[in-house]
DNA sequence: ACCCAGGGTCATA
DNA sequence: TATGACCATGGG
């Protein structure tokens, strides 16, 4: 089987197995922004230690543009202390809110090419690729691939590509593989996540793995 | 007592 | 282009 094959081949075992995950997880009344605030938390740390910082921000109303660029840092940092790096995550915060807040809402915001949108994002401090990709696809419904460690770990460990693929570059076969949907986007970059977190970590669990007939990689 | 998590920036060569 | 240091909490 060639790879555009494999990458379709793929997704079907994954939901077959873990069914729809339904990301991005967000329930508040500003779901993008949410969302948005969540891309930032949840840079190199557990889902889990993101979700108590939403929570916090939540309790207090600050699920807002506004209201981030407005509060004391030290405040911001002290509700957002369990997702780690909360000096670095709190700035980003503000700058991020301090960029928005010139748009007159986040449907303004993403009322643009996606590419557009891409490249502005990349612009601002504290959002790389994955960051961006996340926000563009998940808050802005905008046919973007996320790539993270976990896809690429996977992927290499199935032979189509190297560990150092560059981002872009594994994205690319995404794109070429699949349909360009923005509901197959989301679910599977979820499945993906899902499946590396239970099974595809640095020791792996390949005799439990839906996808281990694919897997070059055992142990 | 380690290892890792839904990364990104900056300095250095 | 490509390494490495740094950021920091919380669960396994």
């Amino acid at each position: 089987m060639n790879k555009m094959n494999k990458i379709k081949k793929i997704y079907q075992i994954l939901l077959n197995e873990h069914g729809k995950q339904g990301w991005w997880p967000a329930k508040s009344n500003n779901k993008k922004f949410e969302i948005i605030i969540g891309a930032i938390l949840t840079q190199n740390t557990a889902w889990r230690n993101v979700e108590i910082s939403i929570k916090n921000l939540a309790k207090n109303n600050l699920i807002d543009i506004n209201k981030i660029k407005k509060i004391n840092s030290n405040k911001l940092k002290n509700l957002i202390k369990s997702s780690g790096f909360f000096n670095q995550k709190a700035e980003r915060l503000k700058i991020i809110a301090n960029h928005l807040s010139n748009y007159k809402n986040l449907n303004e915001f993403f009322k643009r090419p996606g590419k557009e949108i891409r490249q502005e994002l990349l612009s601002i401090k504290g959002i790389g690729h994955e960051t961006a990709d996340s926000i563009l696809l998940y808050a802005g419904s905008k046919p973007f691939f996320v790539i993270d460690a976990y896809t690429r770990r996977i992927f290499y460990r199935f032979g189509i590509c190297n560990e150092n693929i560059e981002y872009e570059d594994l994205q690319n076969l995404f794109i070429q593989a699949l349909p360009k949907s923005i509901r197959l986007y989301k679910e599977y970059h979820a499945l993906l996540d899902e499946t590396a977190k239970k099974y595809c970590k640095k020791n792996p669990l390949c005799f439990k793995c839906p996808l281990k007939k694919y897997c070059k990689k055992k142990k």
